[in-house]
DNA sequence: GTCTATAGGTAGATAGAC
DNA sequence: GTCTATCTACCTATAGAC
């Protein structure tokens, strides 16, 4: 059953606003950013987007929420490991300059304890990290691995290597094929003991 | 011979502007730091501070100028390999948060276009990756490395892994040791092919 | 070199009409 | 749901006095 009459306006109009803004934080970041100017882009006026999103940090938090909610609902789920579906990632984003911009400028941000967006990527590292460590020890226990790789680090130095890339990538594009890379980084790591 | 009465008081404002500016940027990133409040910590007014440096801008680039300035005048040359310094450089900067920080913030700006850090971030990377595929190109030639190895993807790889660990260092501090990492990785990388 | 004062902007958020 | 109008709070940069 789908909503009908106010509700589906309003839900659409949400929708719209939500892709709009994500392009926009993407190019400029969260404080070039006015509301005015997304505002602008879906046909309203500021305080007509303020009715659907009362505060410009709560309509930034959702843009990046929906960001992973759809990474997630993609094929994704479908890799059994996680390791694959990080090479996944990077191949996608790979045709998404825009998505890969406001990560990279998003999670910066996070950095500085005073950014709205500080607990979301922490916590987002964090089960990021555990989730493919525990991925590197399930496939060392089944055999597939050596028992001697350390599952904390390999999982470390593989995120950490994509965002890195992600970064060159931008400055200069076309200089770098990240989805290589980073395979090329997965079998030096595996190899190791 | 050094510079002297109006001259050095001058100077070494200038200096003191330079520090806490850096402080304050690399705590709240560019956009959300004010000239008025670096300003404030050095005890001048804004207008009195616009007077050493005449926009924020040209201020902002002096504080990445010198940050760069002082990694080169460290020990750091004299490490012939260029792979070994930025591994010290690494180390160095699990000691300062205030600087990675600065960095993370800055560079992660510079990947928005209409960053004043663009230029600045783009040349960096470009002479930081050559100088580190160069330095495995000889090290090739002498023998000391597998001819093998892809120069330019083994010095994509350390550097990305650098940035992306100091992201996660600063997220989930005490969590990751970036020195041991990276060292992991470059003794992957080297064994590869 | 440093100040006060101010010009000229832009921002986010609110009030109240329709 | 959406608007216009407006408020308050900053901001950078400049002018001109000391």
């Amino acid at each position: 059953m789908a909503a009908r009459g106010p509700y589906a306006k309003g839900v659409a109009k949400r929708d719209e606003i939500l892709d709009a803004a994500m392009e926009v934080f993407a190019q400029n970041g969260y404080d070039r950013t006015s509301v005015r100017e997304i505002a602008r882009q879906t046909g309203l006026s500021q305080a007509g987007l303020l009715h659907h999103f009362s505060t410009k940090e709560e309509l930034f938090l959702e843009v990046l929420r929906r960001r992973d909610d759809r990474s997630l609902d993609s094929d994704e789920r479908s890799h059994k490991h996680s390791v694959d579906r990080l090479m996944r990632a990077v191949d996608r984003n790979s045709e998404e300059p825009g998505l890969v911009r406001l990560f990279v400028a998003m999670s910066a941000e996070s950095a500085q304890d005073a950014s709205v967006a500080h607990g979301f990527f922490a916590e987002r590292y964090r089960w990021l990290l555990d989730e493919i460590a525990q991925d590197v020890r399930v496939h060392q226990a089944s055999g597939e691995l050596p028992a001697g790789l350390d599952p904390e680090g390999i999982a470390s130095l593989l995120v950490a290597a994509a965002d890195g890339l992600q970064l060159q990538w931008l400055l200069n594009p076309g200089s770098v094929d990240m989805g290589a890379r980073i395979r090329t980084l997965w079998e030096a790591l595996r190899k190791t003991t």
